[in-house]
DNA sequence: CTAGGGTTAG
């Protein structure tokens, strides 16, 4: 097929191009396409080919490897070759010491950015502030935040994502109503965040006007926002207005969707809703996981039935394989408590 | 030619 990239490698090399960087460039491509292709050693073998990489060679073979420590490891033999990274390239990489995650190293790429003045340019920011939050240092990230010199709406997501995350509801609200007043649109990154903030705080004039800002927005339609929503109406303890949000984005809701409805039901013991949500759900072909469990296991534990949130819970480990958390024990060891059982 | 942020529990 014409897109195969061994195709196209085949007529750069015929085509013998003269110029140096004009060669480099072609050669930068094929790597690129033979990522994408899922085709690693090929990719790897052709940048090894490349008489003399530059930032952007180097940049692609660390993105071919992003979230693996062979990512770190490219990264490392790229500042000893020597060249400098750019902030793509530190975007990369940061996004690897997050997921992996590496703390040590992502300090060291925040001391790099920082010699390098691209510290506080939006796309390293924003990195190095997901980067923070998802290491648990929220105080780093917003710190990282407020060096920013000229925001976007990215960073400003991440910031309240952040801090949302890091259960700083408080601050998450902050940042978000700082977004606002400086004209920047609201995101479903953005949005999603502060209702994950005002179910915290379980304020439920803040959720109701956030929904209403995300009907305003359009973003009400996103499925992360509805189950955001979902989650802070029950949190709140209003779970009609959690079923109503559920019903209507019933049809592009994830498991995740399924699951905030269940918790907002299970946090009421209303076993009922949720056993029925439960079938409802695996009609519908969503396969249940440990979050499903857990919010089934609450609302019996809730209702102080032993034998019940025990039997969901040999029913997960034997009939569904899951292996359980320490969550469904507590659970378990609450529902002794619950129903005057003595151990 | 190489770039950044999310929802369920706790």
């Amino acid at each position: 097929m014409e897109s195969d990239p061994r195709r196209i490698h085949a007529q750069v090399i015929k085509k013998n191009i003269a110029g140096a960087s004009e060669y480099r460039f072609q050669l930068n491509n094929l790597v690129t396409l033979y990522f994408k292709s899922h085709l690693l050693p090929y990719a790897v073998r052709l940048f090894q080919q490349i008489p003399s990489p530059n930032v952007v060679s180097w940049t692609t073979l660390i993105s071919g490897h992003s979230n693996t420590p062979a990512a770190l490891h490219h990264f490392v033999s790229m500042l000893r070759h020597p060249t400098l990274p750019n902030q793509r390239t530190l975007a990369i990489i940061l996004k690897t010491c997050a997921s992996l995650p590496s703390l040590s190293f992502g300090v060291q790429l925040h001391a790099l950015s920082i010699k390098l003045s691209i510290a506080t340019e939006p796309y390293s920011a924003s990195a190095l502030i997901h980067f923070y939050s998802k290491t648990q240092l929220p105080n780093n990230a917003r710190k990282v935040f407020d060096e920013i010199p000229h925001s976007d709406a990215v960073c400003f997501s991440s910031v309240i994502v952040g801090l949302a995350q890091n259960s700083k509801p408080i601050e998450a609200l902050s940042y978000f109503a700082d977004m606002r007043a400086s004209g920047f649109g609201s995101t479903d990154y953005s949005v999603s965040a502060a209702l994950r903030a005002s179910a915290e705080l379980a304020a439920l004039e803040q959720c109701k006007m956030i929904h209403s800002h995300s009907i305003v927005t359009g973003l009400d339609s996103n499925p992360i926002v509805g189950t955001a929503l979902v989650d802070g109406y029950g949190k709140c303890g209003m779970v009609n207005d959690a079923r109503l949000v559920f019903d209507e984005n019933l049809p592009t809701l994830n498991l995740i969707g399924w699951n905030a409805m269940m918790s907002s039901y299970a946090q009421q013991g209303d076993k009922e809703s949720v056993t029925e949500l439960f079938s409802k759900m695996e009609n519908q072909g969503l396969v249940p996981d440990q979050y499903t469990f857990l919010s089934i296991m609450t609302a019996f534990c809730n209702s102080g039935l032993f034998n019940d949130t025990e039997h969901w819970f040999t029913k997960m480990e034997s009939e569904y394989k899951l292996e359980p958390w320490i969550e469904h024990y507590t659970c378990l060891v609450g529902a002794i408590g619950r129903s005057g059982r003595r151990p």
